[in-house]
DNA sequence: TCGTCAATTTGACCTGCATCAACGAAACGC
DNA sequence: GCGTTTCGTTGATGCAGGTCAAATTGACGA
């Protein structure tokens, strides 16, 4: 009930028909991002019509699963693919930044929805005939195939975090898994500035936010990381958090002894 | 180290050089199971060369990940796909039944292990000349992107049961998602028999085998189910199980009020 | 600069599931 | 049919992380 609270405060208005400010120069990135550069003049005309552009401020529901399947292109901003399970207990499924191609499935045992985390430019895609379209023009299709795959690779880590890790087990790997992806470099270690919330962390790692911000404590202390402000963390340490985020070391092969 | 015993029990030698039984017999199951009937010629003796016949037996280790990813079909039996994390803690990520193909990755932030369920055929392919091939192959690309996506919806299912269910919702939820898969309809309810032990049902839930012996001991109180042997269970109220599987009931939209 | 309010942190306590420890029951070889 | 072995069940106990309840901090608008 907190949560519906915590929602709704977020400004939880559906705005999917959100005013197309630059609907060519959002196609454009797209197609440079994902389109191969042999595609066909045909596919990218029947891309040109089946591309919807949507904006979305912070904390905005950006699509809701309905009975169709979406594929949304991530122009600029980032969001979260939430999973509602029933009693106000939502799983963050996955974060995504600029140039990401996120799935957001049609409804079924779970509801789905994609938020974005803070302002956000984006082209929709209908799943069913974006497929279709790659059945047809095979460098569209590997393109899908690859972000696809990508995509079950880091749900599985997710599994293996949800299943088998401790809660600081959950939050070394998620900020090593960060670092990866929109880190900056700096001296040693690196700078993260992260667009999401405590809360939005803990619903990505099954925990609580109380759990997030301890286990951030002790990272602090153990002198792996800083904070400064509420988004901005620096890892001191990434060998250091590595180590701390159960992930196999060497070979494993050598421990099956 | 209780685990590693079981699993050397299980006869962890690499057996995957397995006398090619009928490898023409292999292809071709995979070939109408998997491709479209107007795949090219050319495609079917390229994907000819790249496949690998691979026989197995209960609990034995089929392949463990290297470099290289590897797309295995499943022609007879059931598997199991395996992560290994940090300190004999294994998570079960997926089970497969025959017709399905289960993508092995390569070994990164954690190890990877295919395991048999009971003996088994399978046809394996170097992951890399295989989506290469696709890009050439319309027909191809798509079975394996639809194949792809299969398993990214069950990865995700999998994640929101891990992160916010509690122990009852996940056994409900495996017994559920498991007669769709290979329950056989009997009367009212469903017959199951699972081809896999205490042990993997708990690696794959996130939980320890006592648990799931104790949730499947409420079920059965609750007359929910029935069961006979180790293996055997009888689904006897689906409904109801559905109902404590955590799972969305009617709009969820209503829900926000 | 200040006030307001949500986000985060911190502390006290509690609980669901893990852990530890027997015990019973299938499967399997002989 | 019988012993052996592994798998599964049941019970007692412990703890990681959840829940509840205040502080405290930071962001932001006036």
């Amino acid at each position: 009930m907190r949560r519906a609270v915590g929602n709704s405060v977020r400004r939880m208005q559906t705005l999917q028909a959100a005013p197309p400010t630059n609907c060519d120069q959002l196609f454009g990135r797209f197609v440079a991002d994902v389109l191969p550069p042999e595609a066909s003049q045909v596919a990218r005309l029947h891309l040109r019509e089946l591309a919807q552009p949507v904006g979305a401020v912070g904390g905005e529901a950006v699509f809701s699963s309905t009975t169709q399947a979406r594929v949304v292109h991530i122009a600029r901003g980032s969001v979260r693919l939430v999973a509602h399970a029933s009693r106000q207990r939502d799983q963050v499924l996955s974060f995504h930044f600029a140039g990401d191609l996120v799935l957001v499935p049609a409804r079924g045992a779970h509801g789905y929805t994609l938020y974005a985390l803070g302002e956000c430019e984006m082209l929709a895609f209908a799943a069913d005939p974006l497929f279709e379209l790659a059945r047809k023009e095979p460098g569209l299709g590997h393109a899908l195939l690859t972000r696809t795959l990508r995509a079950l690779a880091r749900s599985r880590e997710k599994a293996i975090a949800l299943g088998r890790k401790t809660a600081q087990e959950r939050v070394a790997s998620f900020l090593v898994g960060m670092a990866q992806r929109i880190g900056v470099p700096r001296g040693e270690g690196c700078l993260l500035d992260l667009p999401m919330s405590r809360r939005d962390i803990a619903d990505s790692l099954g925990l609580t936010i109380e759990t997030i911000s301890r286990q951030l404590g002790e990272l602090r202390d153990a002198g792996l990381l800083a904070t400064s402000g509420r988004s901005q963390i620096r890892l001191l340490d990434l060998p250091g958090l590595e180590a701390r985020a159960g992930h196999l070391q060497a070979g494993h092969l050598t421990a099956a002894r």
